[in-house]
DNA sequence: CATACGTGGAT
DNA sequence: TATCCAAGTAT
């Protein structure tokens, strides 16, 4: 059934195919913040923010942290603290962290001009195959393949490619395809129309082939099996983990909070201090003193629940239960324990999830 | 190669 | 409500 249709990379009319995307995107292009210019900078901070992230969540943060951090020295001199807060709430937070890391090594090893050749480029870190092709095309001109979910999903379609986007390896089926069809007149104009068209017209669920520009060199559209592609197996489901949270204030009314670990899940941000529930054991409460006595050092006395929080990651669901309690010591006060008042509590990078248990808190407390 | 890594919006 | 997703990368 499938075999029928040729990838139809050889048969397509590649110069007709870049005039009608090019065209389009001339003149139906979308007025985003990071399209103002091509600073290789912007450029950068663009594609990253938007690595498995929306545009209109995308747009707010890249206001703020370019006003933020205008230039690669500035966010080579930020703390990463500072840096972290600017990211707080748009996830994958070592984006963040391997952003500044990058950055630093740009400022340092290449004078602060970012690199414009794909090996330099890609050894950056979190400069991936996408990344590496984003900045080389769109800022330097370069004509080198940027293949994301859109590119995939849309090439699919025009070229009937049959292959699982899930897989790896295939990323490199659609490169291939994308050298062969990228305009070297406007490599950037090309890469941003194909994510530009995936994004308003060959959208996943229901596209809009009776407005595409490139309908008539679309093979699924003379073919009907534009619902059909592209071809992406399912993922497994995810884990649950139990945990019981507490905010917790000593007599001057200073709250505890606990930096998480550098490596891992939400690495670096700080946290209000959490510990991992057994079900068949004592009540919450006594796990909860035992084990925050054991993790932090902490006595402490724990008072009601004061909400219940659950919150879904892509690869594991937490089910948070808040208290809040009163310290009665604390023996480890190192550099991942500090106890901040109110005011100071709002200049630290907290994960979603705690934001809304210190919301909780703030409301219990009227 | 498979899995970890966040979040909020769409269907 | 459940599922899938959205301009991916590191390990």
């Amino acid at each position: 059934m499938k075999e029928i249709s040729k990838n139809n990379i050889d048969s397509i009319d590649i110069k007709g195919f870049q005039d009608d995307l090019l065209c389009w995107f001339q003149a139906e292009q979308r007025d985003l913040p990071w399209r103002k210019d091509q600073d290789p900078y912007k450029v950068w901070v663009s594609e990253i923010m938007l690595q498995q992230t929306r545009v209109d969540t995308v747009i707010p943060y890249f206001h703020r942290f370019i006003e933020q951090f205008p230039t690669i020295k500035d966010l080579s001199e930020a703390k990463e603290e500072k840096v972290l807060k600017a990211w707080e709430g748009l996830g994958y937070y070592s984006r963040a962290r391997n952003l500044q890391a990058a950055v630093r090594e740009v400022h340092e090893k290449y004078g602060g001009k970012v690199p414009d050749t794909p090996k330099e480029i890609s050894s950056l870190k979190g400069v991936g195959p996408y990344t590496a092709g984003a900045i080389l095309s769109i800022a330097y001109g370069i004509p080198e393949p940027a293949v994301d979910g859109n590119v995939m999903r849309v090439l699919s379609r025009i070229l009937s490619i049959w292959d699982d986007i899930a897989k790896p390896s295939t990323r490199k089926v659609f490169e291939a395809a994308v050298r062969k069809l990228i305009s070297h007149e406007n490599p950037s104009h090309f890469n941003q129309a194909l994510m530009e068209l995936g994004a308003l017209i060959c959208t996943p669920t229901s596209p809009s082939c009776l407005l595409c520009p490139v309908r008539e060199h679309c093979t699924a559209f003379h073919e009907g099996t534009q619902l059909e592609l592209p071809i992406k197996t399912k993922t497994k489901k995810q884990r649950n983990v139990q945990l019981a949270a507490a905010v917790l204030a000593d007599n001057q009314g200073r709250i505890l909070i606990h930096k998480r670990p550098e490596k891992g899940l939400l690495a670096n941000l700080w946290e209000f201090p959490m510990v991992e529930i057994n079900l068949a054991y004592v009540s919450e409460k006594e796990q909860m003193k035992d084990a925050f006595h054991t993790e932090y050092g902490a006595k402490i006395e724990i008072d009601e629940m004061t909400g219940q929080i659950e919150h879904v990651f892509s690869h594991l669901t937490w089910n948070i239960n808040v208290y809040k309690g009163k310290i009665i010591s604390v023996v480890k006060e190192e550099a991942d324990l500090k106890l901040v008042t109110l005011e100071e509590i709002k200049e630290f990078p907290f994960p979603v999830s705690h934001q809304k248990m210190f919301k909780q808190f703030l409301d219990s407390k009227v």
